[in-house]
RNA sequence: GGCCCUAUCGUCUAAUGGUUAGGACAUCAGCUUUUCAAGCUGGCAAUCCGGGUUCGAUUCCCGGUAGGGUCACCA
């Protein structure tokens, strides 16, 4: 095949194309950034709601990025129009919009968008990808393949009975020589075809890779012929992320590493155009547990493979991101531990530090993660972020918050401002469960479907006696010493050892100990037997509260 | 099945050719002039198996096994 008939085939195909490469290369110019400076990308395609691995990357891409003074940029990778899905685009940048990830350029939010070495979305690119694909064929590089989906369907099922490697290379790829003559005949009868690379690898070769997460490995040259442009005209991924990394400058792939067995097909494209490739570092999918084996998180049968799920659950993003950046880099437990008050986002991220096998999602981690950021929270942020979930999951909910702002921050504000802060809140649907006992409508509502119960060694008549007698004893203007003093001698009063140690020596003497009566007060305030500080309690309720709850709990036994 | 990758407590992991194999989460027990949460103290718990190299291997090499990924006109 000669040098003419390769062009000859070229313009055949594509006639209207007419720009050269070179105009793009000049368009796109190296950028003007320190050496040591990571480019970087996202490249998700709007195929349904972001997944936790994509976040994954997604984070860690920008923070490579934004720690080496570089640049992040999001590439919408919209290739697939069968599997496209309506307003895609919008719920995956609004979802890293509510991580925080900063984008330098493509859609950096909603409404803005910066088209530096853009465009940054896939199907705006036909043009250059027509152009560097008109290239190849000419350069006898690519060839045109007239096959239909049914005769390669054919093809493959005769290799699988030969048990021989499937797919399209040497004496099978049929059109790898293709002369301009069957090409026109080809056309003429209206067959579709997708451009092919021609590759001139040999699979028996090994080539040792280093990739900075996996670390030295062996790969195979590439001998497939695969699709570079689908008969749509539209790029296969392979194709797309070598002409786009190339032209966007990326210097550093991160990307999932099902990628690494096409890598190969990836290195190859680079080498024809004479273009260094970029680094590259694979991540290792988040596993989950299912039947006592391993496997991805699949995005069609876990729902926790969704961020919207932990966006519905109410798990801070600041908790979801420590959690991946601890899957991420271990030592990230360290570095937290060593410095409370930092930023997550000052943590220096290092891709030696990956473990090159896949973690198992750890739900109980990232609640441990979570319970911590929402302790170290001061009331007002509580309070807007809780304002913010019940306004988008708990409407109901949402219109008491925003009634009774003081009255939350109040309640917030328990056990909150010390060295030790409570850490019984894990997401925000815990919130309602955790304080509902402050309103007296959910109080109402919460004893009218569920039984309360009360220590088993007292009978209804004494807890109505411990009750209806503190209406009449609480003094409300005590502070938390004096006033335990008091209940000490209220509980004396009732016939109760004033504390523990008195009451386990002669349990006889006692109907039972100042605990008990904590416990009946508390249970008649909350219905809990498991609640904050009492005297706290009572304090944020108020004294006329207090002696209404105490009555209509007597009067509920 | 071919190719590639991986292997330390239940989970995430640290470490070294010589250690009582360390930490965190989970779990269990105890402590605390009121429950819980938190905290503190302690307990349980791991180097996949078999060969080599070596005075000595969890660490290096080989084999096995197990797990993961991939083999599309999807990304």
């Amino acid at each position: 095949m000669n040098k003419s008939e390769n062009k000859k085939i070229a313009n055949t195909l594509f006639p209207h194309i007419d720009s050269s490469i070179e105009k793009y290369i000049k368009k796109y110019p190296k950028r003007d950034l320190p050496t040591t400076a990571k480019i970087t990308r996202f490249g998700p395609s709007p195929t349904g709601f972001l997944h936790i691995g994509g976040l994954f990357t997604a984070i860690v891409s920008e923070r490579l990025a934004h720690q080496s003074k570089g640049v992040f940029f999001l590439r919408i990778e919209d290739t697939d129009k069968k599997r496209e899905v309506k307003d895609g685009v919008r719920g995956i940048v609004s979802a890293l919009e509510k991580f925080e990830i900063k984008i330098d350029e493509g859609i950096k939010s909603i409404d803005k968008k910066i088209n530096k070495y853009g465009p940054y979305k896939q199907s705006d690119r036909k043009e250059i990808y027509l152009t560097f694909i008109k290239y190849l064929i000419e350069t006898g590089n690519a060839y045109p393949c007239f096959c239909s989906p049914e005769e390669l369907r054919i093809k493959r099922k005769s290799q699988e009975l030969q048990k021989i490697r499937s797919g399209y290379y040497g004496e099978w790829a049929l059109h790898r020589n293709i002369t301009l003559d069957e090409v026109k005949n080809n056309l003429t009868q209206g067959r579709g075809f997708v451009i092919r690379l021609k590759s001139n690898g040999n699979e028996i070769n090994k080539i040792p890779f280093n990739d900075l997460i996996k670390g030295n490995i062996s790969i195979r040259e590439n001998d497939l012929d695969v699709v570079l442009l689908k008969s749509d005209q539209l790029p296969t991924y392979h194709f797309a992320h070598v002409v786009d990394d190339y032209l966007m400058k990326t210097t550093h792939i991160i990307r999932g590493d099902e990628w690494l067995s096409s890598l190969p097909i990836h290195l190859q494209i680079f080498d024809l155009f004479n273009w260094q490739a970029p680094y590259y570092a694979h991540i290792s999918p988040i596993l989950k547990s299912d039947n006592g084996n391993k496997r991805k998180l699949s995005k069609r049968k876990d729902t926790e493979a969704s961020v919207e799920y932990y966006f519905k659950e109410g798990y801070p993003s600041d908790a979801i991101i420590e959690y991946l950046l601890n899957i991420a880099n271990p030592n990230f437990e360290d570095w937290r531990y060593q410095n409370p008050n930092l930023l997550n986002t000052e943590f220096e991220i290092k891709l030696e530090k990956f473990n090159k096998s896949g973690a198992l999602f750890d739900i109980n981690k990232l609640s441990n993660i979570s319970k911590d950021i929402i302790a170290k929270m001061s009331e007002n942020e509580m309070y807007d972020q809780t304002l913010k979930w019940t306004l988008e999951y708990d409407l109901n909910f949402a219109k008491k918050v925003s009634k009774n702002k003081d009255y939350l921050l109040k309640i917030f504000s328990v056990e909150r401002n010390t060295d030790k802060p409570r850490k019984d809140i894990g997401k925000w649907s815990e919130v309602k469960n955790n304080i509902f006992y402050f309103f007296n409508d959910l109080f109402e509502e919460y004893i009218s479907k569920n039984m309360i119960t009360y220590p088993e060694i007292l009978n209804e008549n004494t807890v109505k006696e411990i009750l209806t007698s503190y209406i009449k004893y609480y003094n409300s203007h005590l502070s938390k010493d004096d006033w335990f003093s008091d209940l000490k001698k209220f509980a004396e009063s009732l016939g109760f050892a004033s504390n523990i140690k008195l009451y386990k020596q002669k349990p006889n003497n006692y109907k039972g100990c100042v605990g008990d009566i904590a416990m009946v007060l508390r249970i008649a305030l909350t219905s809990k037997s498991m609640a904050p500080d009492l005297h706290e309690i009572m304090h944020v309720m108020g004294e006329e509260n207090v002696k209404e709850r105490l009555q209509f709990s007597a009067n509920n036994i």
